[in-house]
RNA sequence: GCUCAGGUGGCGGAAUUGGUAUACGCGCACGACUCAAAAUCGUGUGGGGUCUCCCAUGAGGGUUCAAGUCCCUCCCUGAGCACCA
C-alpha cells in the first residue's frame, strides 16, 4: 500500500513536472551565474541498466544540489545513435537499424523520466536525427577545408565481423572493441583527422582542466611524447642513409647493428643487394601472415633476419654494422628503422643475444654483462664524448654525427571511414574531371582560388556545398556490411551518382560514413542551441553555458571520446568558431556496478540487476537514494540486494516524522538538535560537492535520528531537513513540501537552507584522557576549555586519577577539544 | 614488465588529513507489540580475557606522546598501458 503511494507521488510530479517545464533552462537568469552539467549521453542500446542509473541519477543530486545553490543550470539528455553497437544489435535481430534505434529510444526515454532529474527535454538530441548529423557533416567539412582531413591508402585495422576498419583507440588487446573478434591488418583506402597536428596541446592543455590525475595520465601515455634525434647511417652500395629516431643518442657508441621493420621500404629497394633475398622475403610472407596479437605478444622470442651483402657505418665510431629485418621494430612509429644498443635497451639484448651480435657497454653503471643496464650515467667507451654525463652527451653525440632533434609522438592519425550503414555519410563527392584540373593546373587558372584546401591536398575529392547538407542516408533495404571492404551505401545507385559541386559534371558521392566518435564529438555544443537551422549552435548561446562546467561519466571513455572532443574542439576554436580551448573544464568518472558475486553483469552470466524491476517495487526516490548510499561513487562495487531496505526504511521514517504534526506546546527546540541540524546543512552540502554522497546520505539519517529524539523541533528546521533530502529524493521531498509542510512552488527552486556558524561547533565536547598514549578516560568539557581546566577535571576523574597515584608525570600533551595525553614514570 | 587506484567487523563502508578505529546502513541475536507471522519499535553486536584489562585497519619493520593515516621492505586485488626504440 505505502509502496503504491510512492510510485503515485512521482508520478504525480513528474507529469506536474513535465507540464510546466519547470526544467526547462534560460539561456540567461539576471543574477545566477550558468552552470552547464553533462553526463555522457547513452547510447539506444535497448534499456536503461543500473550502470545508466548509477551513472545519471547521483549525476541529477549534484544538478540538484548546484541549482540549489543559486546557479542557472542547464541539464541535457540526448543519444548518441549511429554507430556499430546499434547496427550489430539490429541486424542480430533481423531489424533495420533505424527502426531498432528510434524504438530503443522511445523506451529509454520513459525510463528515464521515471528517474525524476531535472533534464530540460525540450533540447534532447539524438544524433542519427538530420538535423544533428547534418551539423556532424558540416563538421567533417570544417576539417577538411582546414586541411585536417586527408584520404589514405595504407593498412588499417580491419575487423572481419563487423566489416569495417576501425581507429587504433578502437583496438583493444589486439580485438574489435565492439565484437571481440581479432583484428586483422588490410590495405584499403581511407580518410584519417590529422589530430596528431594538435598532440602537443592535447598534452599540454590538461594542465587547463580540472579532471581526475588519472585520466590526464592516460591521456599523456595514449599521446606517448618522446623527446629524442633523429640519425643517419650511410648503407653500402647504396645512395640514401637509413634514418632511425632514438631517444638516447648518448648510447650511440654502443650501437652494433641496426634493424629494419619488416615494412620499411627499404628492405625491398635493396633486394638487388641482398645476397640472401630468397631467405629475407620467407620472412617478410610469414610476417606478414602474423596478426597484430601475435607480433606483439611479448612473451615470444626474438625473430629476424639479417641482411647479407649490405653493412651500415655507425657515424660515430665509423665501424661497419650489419642490417637486419625483425618484426619488433613496428613500422609505424618512428621511422620504422632502430639502431641497436644491446647493452642498453632490453629488447636489443635479448636479440643480440640470440644472433650473437657484440654487446658494447657505453654507460658506465653498467656492471653485469650478463643485464642490459638500461638507466644512464657516465659515458665510456665513447671517444671524446668519455666521461659525459648521459644527458649532455645526447645533444653532443646527435651534433656531431649531424643529426637531428625530433618529437615523437605514439598517437595515429583519426581513422573515420567506416565501411557501414548506420552513420553520417561522409559529405564529399570524387569527381574525376576536378582530379585532373587539380593535378595538371592550366597556367592561367588559379586552382587554389577555386578548391578548398581539403580540395588540393586530397585531389578530385570536393566537398558537398553547405547549403546541400544534410547529405541524407538513404533508407536502404540493403543495409548489411558486405565482405569487400565497400560500404552497403556502394551499392544504392541512386545515392551514389550524383553531380560535382565545383564543376557540375558527373561525380559519384563518398560511400563510408563515419565513425560515430564523431558525432559525439561536438554534441555537448548542440545542447546550447539545440533547434537552430543556421548553424551549429549560436555563438552567444555557446559563450554564456561553455565549456561545461561538470562532466559526469565512464573512465572507459578516457582516450576514446575525451581525447577526440578535445581535438575538435581545438580545431573548432583555431577557426574562430569557438572562444574556449578545452571542452570540459571539470570531469568525473563515476564507478563500475558489478553484479551481487562481484562479477562484471552480463547476461550470460545471469548477474544482471534491472533497474525497472527495482523502481516498480521501491520506486526512484529509493533507488537513487541506495545508489547513492551504497558507497563511494568513483569507486563503484558490486551491487548488494539486502541494503536497499535500509534506505526504504529511511525514507518512511523521514516521512512518518514530517507528517507527524509538532507539539503546539511553546517547546524550544533542543541545543545539540539545532547544532546537529547545522551541522548536517553544510556537510551534506559539502559532500555532494565532492560527490560523496554515501557520507551525505549517512549525515541525514543521523540528523533524523536525532530529530526524531527530540522534544521538539521546529518548523523552519522540518522543512530545512526536507530540502536537504530533496536533491536525492525530489519525488518525496516536493509531496511533503507540498503536502505535510504547506509550502509553496517546487522544491527544486527553494536556495540551500542557510548555515547558522553560531551552531557549526559543538557547545559540549568529548576529550579523550590518555596516559601514556593509550586512552583512559574520556570527559565532557565545554568547547574551547584551556588545558588548566581540562587537566583539573581529568584529574578529579574516578578512572583517569588511579593511574596518576605515585607516579611522575614529566609531559603533557593537550591538543584543544581533543585529547589530553600525560606521560609518565614511577617516582 | 610499467603506471595508477585499493586492501578496515559476517557484508557495503566511515574516520574533520597524525588525535576516541569500526560512524551510517545491511545482516544477526534478544526483547516489545501479535493467537501467530510480517511490518514496526527497543536493546545488543570486532576478537579475546583472569572483565578496574589486552589484542586488532593485508604482512613485517621504522618515525612519533600518539599511526588506518607518514617513511622503508614485501604480499594480494582491481583498472589502464604494453616490443613506441
Amino acid at each position: 500500500m505505502k509502496k503504491n503511494n510512492q510510485l503515485r507521488i512521482e508520478k504525480k510530479w513528474q507529469s506536474e513536472w513535465k507540464k510546466k517545464g519547470v526544467y526547462s533552462a534560460k539561456d540567461t537568469v539576471a543574477g545566477k551565474k550558468n552552470f552547464y552539467h553533462l553526463v555522457m549521453f547513452p547510447y539506444p542500446s535497448g534499456n536503461l541498466h543500473i550502470g545508466h542509473w548509477y551513472n545519471f541519477a547521483p549525476a541529477d543530486v549534484y544538478a540538484r544540489y548546484i541549482k540549489a545553490r543559486g546557479y542557472n543550470v542547464l541539464s541535457p539528455i540526448g543519444f548518441d545513435a549511429f554507430g556499430l553497437p546499434a547496427e550489430n544489435a539490429a541486424i542480430k535481430r533481423g531489424i533495420h537499424p533505424r527502426v531498432w534505434t528510434y524504438q530503443n529510444i522511445r523506451t529509454m526515454v520513459t525510463q528515464l523520466e521515471r528517474m525524476g532529474n531535472i533534464y530540460d527535454w525540450s533540447r534532447m538530441l539524438i544524433t542519427a536525427d538530420p538535423e544533428y548529423y547534418r551539423w556532424t557533416q558540416w563538421m567533417f567539412l570544417e576539417l577538411f577545408r582546414r586541411g585536417l582531413a586527408y584520404r589514405k591508402k595504407a593498412a588499417a585495422n580491419w575487423c572481419p565481423s563487423c566489416h569495417t576498419v576501425l581507429a587504433n583507440e578502437q583496438v583493444v588487446d589486439g580485438r574489435c572493441e565492439r565484437c571481440g573478434s581479432e583484428v586483422v591488418q588490410k590495405e584499403i583506402e581511407q580518410w584519417l583527422l590529422k589530430i596528431t597536428d594538435y598532440a602537443d596541446r592535447l598534452i599540454s592543455d590538461l594542465d587547463m582542466v580540472d579532471w581526475p590525475e588519472k585520466t590526464k595520465i592516460m591521456q599523456r601515455n595514449w599521446i606517448g611524447k618522446s623527446e629524442g634525434a633523429v640519425i643517419q647511417f650511410s648503407i653500402s652500395n647504396f645512395q640514401f642513409p637509413i634514418k632511425v629516431f632514438t631517444t638516447r643518442a648518448d648510447t650511440l657508441f654502443g650501437c652494433t647493428y641496426l634493424v629494419l621493420a619488416p615494412e620499411h621500404a627499404f628492405v625491398q629497394e635493396l633486394k638487388e643487394s641482398i645476397r640472401n633475398w630468397n631467405e629475407v622475403e620467407a620472412y617478410l610472407v610469414q610476417t606478414r601472415k602474423k596478426s597484430d596479437l601475435q607480433r606483439t605478444d611479448l612473451a615470444k622470442e626474438k625473430t629476424g633476419v639479417l641482411l647479407q651483402g649490405i653493412e651500415a657505418t655507425n657515424p660515430a665510431t665509423g665501424k661497419k654494422i650489419p642490417i637486419f629485418v625483425a618484426d619488433y621494430v613496428l613500422t609505424g612509429y618512428g621511422t620504422g628503422a632502430i639502431m641497436a644498443v644491446p647493452a642498453h635497451d632490453e629488447r636489443d639484448f635479448e636479440f643480440a643475444k640470440k644472433f650473437h651480435m657484440p654487446i658494447v657497454s657505453v654507460i658506465t653503471s653498467h656492471k653485469n654483462p650478463n643485464e642490459f643496464y638500461g638507466g644512464e650515467g657516465t659515458l665510456i667507451n665513447s671517444g671524446k664524448f668519455t666521461g659525459m654525463s648521459s644527458e649532455q652527451a645526447r645533444t653532443a653525440i646527435t651534433h656531431f654525427v649531424g643529426g637531428k632533434q625530433q618529437t615523437q609522438y605514439r598517437l595515429r592519425d583519426w581513422l573515420v571511414s567506416r565501411q557501414r550503414y548506420w552513420g553520417a555519410p561522409i559529405p564529399l563527392v570524387f569527381c574525376a574531371a576536378c582530379k585532373t584540373h587539380i593535378e595538371n593546373p592550366k597556367p592561367k587558372t588559379q586552382s587554389s582560388k577555386l578548391y578548398s584546401k581539403g580540395e588540393l591536398l586530397n585531389p578530385g575529392w570536393i566537398a558537398v556545398n553547405e547549403k546541400d547538407l544534410p547529405v541524407t542516408l538513404p533508407n536502404v533495404k540493403n543495409y548489411l556490411p558486405t565482405e569487400e571492404g565497400k560500404s552497403p551505401l556502394a551499392h544504392a545507385q541512386s545515392f551514389v551518382n550524383t553531380t560535382c559541386p565545383r564543376c557540375g559534371g558527373k561525380a559519384v558521392r563518398e560511400t563510408d560514413t563515419m565513425d560515430t566518435f564523431m558525432c559525439s564529438s561536438w554534441y555537448f555544443l548542440r545542447y546550447t542551441d539545440p533547434h537552430n537551422n543556421k548553424t551549429f549552435a549560436d555563438k552567444k548561446k555557446m559563450k554564456s553555458w561553455l565549456p561545461v562546467s561538470m562532466y559526469i561519466g565512464g573512465a572507459e571513455h578516457s582516450v576514446m571520446h575525451l581525447l577526440y572532443a578535445r581535438f575538435l574542439t581545438k580545431a573548432l576554436y583555431d577557426a574562430k568558431h569557438l572562444s574556449f580551448k578545452e571542452p570540459f573544464a571539470r570531469l568525473r568518472h563515476q564507478g563500475i556496478i558489478l553484479g551481487p558475486d562481484g562479477q562484471k553483469m552480463s547476461k550470460s552470466r545471469g548477474n544482471v540487476v534491472d533497474p525497472d524491476n527495482l523502481v516498480n517495487e521501491f520506486g526512484a526516490d529509493v533507488v537513487r537514494l541506495y545508489l547513492c548510499f551504497m558507497g563511494p561513487y568513483e569507486q563503484g562495487g558490486a551491487w548488494q540486494p539486502g541494503g536497499i531496505m535500509g534506505v526504504e526504511r529511511f525514507l518512511k521514517r523521514v516521512e512518518a516524522f514530517i507528517i507527524q504534526k509538532p507539539a503546539r506546546s511553546k517547546l524550544k527546540t533542543p541545543l545539540v538538535v539545532k547544532q546537529t541540524y547545522y551541522q548536517t546543512v553544510k556537510k551534506v552540502g559539502d559532500d555532494i560537492n565532492q560527490l560523496s554522497f554515501n557520507t551525505a546520505v549517512s549525515a541525514l539519517m543521523i540528523c533524523l535520528r536525532s530529530f526524531e529524539e527530540a522534544s521538539y523541533v521546529e518548523p523552519e528546521l522540518r522543512a530545512g531537513f526536507v530540502q536537504l533530502l530533496a536533491p536525492f529524493a525530489p519525488h518525496l521531498a516536493q509531496e511533503l513540501w507540498s503536502g505535510a509542510l504547506g509550502c509553496k512552488g517546487y522544491i527544486s527552486n527553494e536556495p540551500w537552507p542557510a548555515v547558522r556558524k553560531q551552531y557549526l561547533q559543538n557547545s559540549q565536547v568529548s576529550i579523550v584522557c590518555q596516559i601514556n598514549g593509550k586512552k583512559r578516560a574520556v570527559i565532557e568539557v565545554p568547547a574551547g576549555s584551556d588545558k588548566e581546566t581540562v587537566l583539573t577535571l581529568a584529574r578529579t576523574n574516578e578512572g583517569f586519577q588511579k593511574y596518576l597515584l605515585d607516579q611522575e608525570v614529566i609531559r603533557i600533551i593537550f591538543v584543544p577539544d581533543k585529547i589530553l595525553n600525560l606521560i609518565i614514570k614511577p617516582r
